[in-house]
DNA sequence: GGCTGAACTGGAACACGTTCTTATACTGGC
DNA sequence: GCCAGTATAAGAACGTGTTCCAGTTCAGCC
């Protein structure tokens, strides 16, 4: 029911389009209500709930005009999870973190984040089988997601400078965050398995050593 | 164009067949053919090209006979990585591991892997994508997936009877395997970086720990 | 106020995973 | 060799992601 320049050059667009693409607000604001309609749905009813007509239709936007803003399920589900961690990484950002050494801080910022996800089982369902699914045409906006779980986590372990090898150890425990998610997400483990292995895994990478 | 008894009782399976399940000589031949027409199309084409009707034509067998003996798309190509696996390990249980240490032992069996997948990227990417984007109705055939590398890895580690600790250190350099792996496979990676990673990471988990 | 081009709408069309139906072929038991 | 039951074949049918098209509406410009 509007028109105005810019979500695209006639094609259709590579990626999502980012958030500051957008010119006028009347976008800005369809673009709001299709992530709105996608996280609704997800919440609902996790990956198989969120369809692409119905979330068009929630979000009160054509169909042609949901693949304008973005090019894919998974693209849209995706730039979701972008924005919820975003979102996350704020507030981490507004608080200090508790815990004395690296390990607590990480401990504590992934098991409240975990258990932020866990409290909206289907959403993160949706998210994160769209996250795990993604191809080379989403590698955008999945980099985007490795970036911020990155830089939660280096703050998590309280550093404001990351060297090579924070990073290296922050991509780690992202990587077995996410695995961990997943196999939560399809019931292969339990709520408690997940924290048991990450603070065996933040114990091993950033904790004291023992004898082997 | 044929038929022998047990497939499954009417109505469908609830995960793919193992092997063992089939009775007769001719449907094990099937499966063997259905696995192998899979991974021929996944060889050329990737996950996309790994198509229902295409499978079920080059393994000449209809469509609704391939959905018996694999009850989804994923589940046909997560026992293909099932099969692989299998194989890689027994390759691997044949031959010493050389290498001083666990961590060497661990790089020597990680790179070999990572190189043979590598080899085919199509396949890998078909594979890999479908085992991420399993749901729970492919919990066990991902869960087998897991206890595979669980024991590749062990046996890397140069443990027979691996504790609890070992185990959990399995998991998370399989975890890390396994995101690297789809960062490769979505270009978000190269092999050089995956190599970087993997040895950061086994060091970390499994070499000396330096001064930090 | 009218013009132009891009964005949006509504809906048809298409592809592929999945399900279902009907007929035929095979197997094991008698 | 015949029967009963199940597996398979062949293909139609359905759902949902994605694409496409014709017509409409809007923004910016004269």
């Amino acid at each position: 029911m509007t028109a105005e320049p810019r979500p695209a050059t006639t094609g259709g667009p590579l990626s999502a389009l980012t958030e500051d693409d957008l010119g006028s607000p009347a976008q800005r604001d369809r673009r709001k209500r299709i992530l709105d309609a996608t996280m609704a749905l997800a919440s609902k009813g996790g990956f198989d709930a969120v369809q692409m007509r119905a979330v068009a239709e929630r979000a009160d936007v054509a169909l042609g005009t949901l693949y304008r803003y973005f090019p894919s399920k998974i693209h849209l589900l995706v730039t979701a999870l972008i924005r919820e961690f975003g979102r996350a990484l704020e507030r981490l950002e507004r608080t200090p973190i508790p815990g004395e050494t690296q390990a607590e801080g990480v401990l504590y910022v992934l098991s409240r984040n975990t258990r932020s996800l866990q409290r909206d089982p289907q959403l993160t369902e949706a998210m994160t089988r769209a996250f795990m699914f993604a191809d080379t045409s989403v590698a955008a906006e999945v980099t985007e997601v490795g970036r911020l779980l990155e830089r939660m986590l280096t703050a998590a372990m309280g550093v404001e400078e990351p060297s090579e090898e924070d990073k290296a150890i922050a991509r780690v425990i992202g990587d077995v965050w996410l695995s961990n998610l997943v196999a939560w997400v399809t019931h292969r483990a339990s709520a408690e398995d997940v924290s048991n292995r990450l603070e065996l895994t933040v114990r091993l990478l950033l904790g004291p050593r023992e004898a082997r």
